[in-house]
DNA sequence: CGGCTTTGTTGATCCAGGTCAAGGTGTTGC
DNA sequence: GCAACACCTTGACCTGGATCAACAAAGCCG
């Protein structure tokens, strides 16, 4: 078991509730029935980054909502090269149905808060609510556009061209809602050391583009955090989306 | 419409039967109603290398199930830089259920025999049988596995290492029945072209691997096609699997 | 505050893999 | 038989990004 499965009962509405509101979340799914079923051995937790989720070491017996913040999937080779594989930002689903093995670490990146519950229950769930077992094989299609995209990133896009598609990536993310145009600002949910990793690069490469990005005009950098996109159209331009 | 709509009435029955006999392929979710109703719309198409199955261009309107033969799948730039982001062997399924285009191509990479059927049929049928539903949900979950494994292997790995993932993935999908271990056989069903495109490297590289690979007495190779690997665990070490 | 650690930047150098170029091998059609 | 073509290999050279090294900046804690 990698996610502790303390029980705060006072929190258990106000986590349903935030999950349904999103609606990528599983517990939407559900009729008010099944929640208050799955409700009953559900935790809502706060972890520090670096905390990790799920460990492709052990056996999963859970699975979790990303209420708040940015987890990353990642794969280690024996050797210690690291790749990210995916970023799960609110309300995305964590987990591997019908395996009861994870091939990936999860591990939070941001400070992350989840809504975690036991896998027996949501599987049984899933067996029950077609439209439960729907809104996660949509998921699942959905993070299979974003690997095969990101595929191309890592296969065939030049260092310039990847930091630019990560921003534009993490732009999108920064505020769903709106349509992406003009200047947009955003915080950096991943360190320089992460971005390299989910680029397949070094942090030497990904700090020298940036600055090449801030040089030429396009972005503005705060506290090394802080990104103001000046042009998002620009960005694109270079990112070769 | 990408994939024609011919109909060989005579076909049908022997098709069906022969998507049912693999564990992945649609057909065998159906009860013999819905087999019949989805044969009627059902057409088998033999195509050559090359054939353009489904096109990033238009919409979709039709799945395919692959019975024999590889169909790559991939993405290109404006600049004609291009990745390959999935091998689909017999009997996997192709398409995007749940949308009306996709945003890859799929193209036959050797001679490749498919069992097309309309969309729309096949879209009711996902309703009308949980069973099919969960089979292309697993589905999709392998695909994504692979997708993300896959992700490592472009982002992290040496040429030398990505040579060996490859061949190694080829091997296990030549005979999927058998364990895989000692030494193996089997014809490349991609160019090398089509293994750069897949490893994200060029030509030259992929050929200079394949030679220090057999220089090595790691490998031998016929006819530039015909692979024969003397041992499985020692590719397995340069692969980093 | 000042020392310590973690994180990010910048410069100098190196090398894995890309690019360019030439030649080999096998297949198809006349 | 021999063009014409598609595909693969090999060599010589170049370059984008890795590596190595030094330093700056920002948290953290006594």
């Amino acid at each position: 078991m990698t996610i502790r499965q303390d029980i705060h009962n006072s929190e258990i509405p106000a986590l349903c509730r935030s999950c349904e509101a999103r609606h990528r979340g599983v517990c939407g799914a559900l009729t008010t029935d099944q929640l208050v079923e799955l409700s009953r051995h559900t935790t809502k937790r706060k972890v520090d980054p670096g905390t990790v989720l799920v460990s492709d070491a052990d056996t999963i017996d859970s699975y979790a909502n990303v209420l708040a913040g940015v987890v990353k999937l990642t794969k280690t080779l024996p050797d210690g090269r690291q790749q990210i594989v995916g970023l799960q930002f609110a309300p995305d689903f964590i987990g591997r149905p019908f395996k009861h093995e994870s091939s990936i670490t999860a591990e939070a990146a941001t400070p992350v808060r989840v809504c975690a519950f036991p896998k027996k229950s949501l599987d049984r769930m899933i067996e029950l609510s077609p439209e439960l077992g729907h809104r996660l094989h949509v998921q699942a299609l959905n993070e299979l556009d974003e690997a095969r995209d990101w595929m191309l990133t890592l296969g065939r896009k030049t260092a310039a061209e990847r930091v630019a598609s990560f921003l534009h990536l993490i732009a999108r993310h920064s505020d769903p809602e709106k349509e992406l145009g003009g200047e947009v600002s955003f915080d950096l949910p991943l360190t320089r050391a992460d971005i390299a990793d989910f680029l397949g690069l070094t942090i030497e490469t990904v700090s020298r583009q940036l600055t090449k990005l801030r040089k030429d005009g396009l972005i503005a950098v705060e506290n090394n955090r802080h990104i103001t996109v000046f042009d998002v159209a620009r960005l694109e331009r270079r990112a070769n989306v």
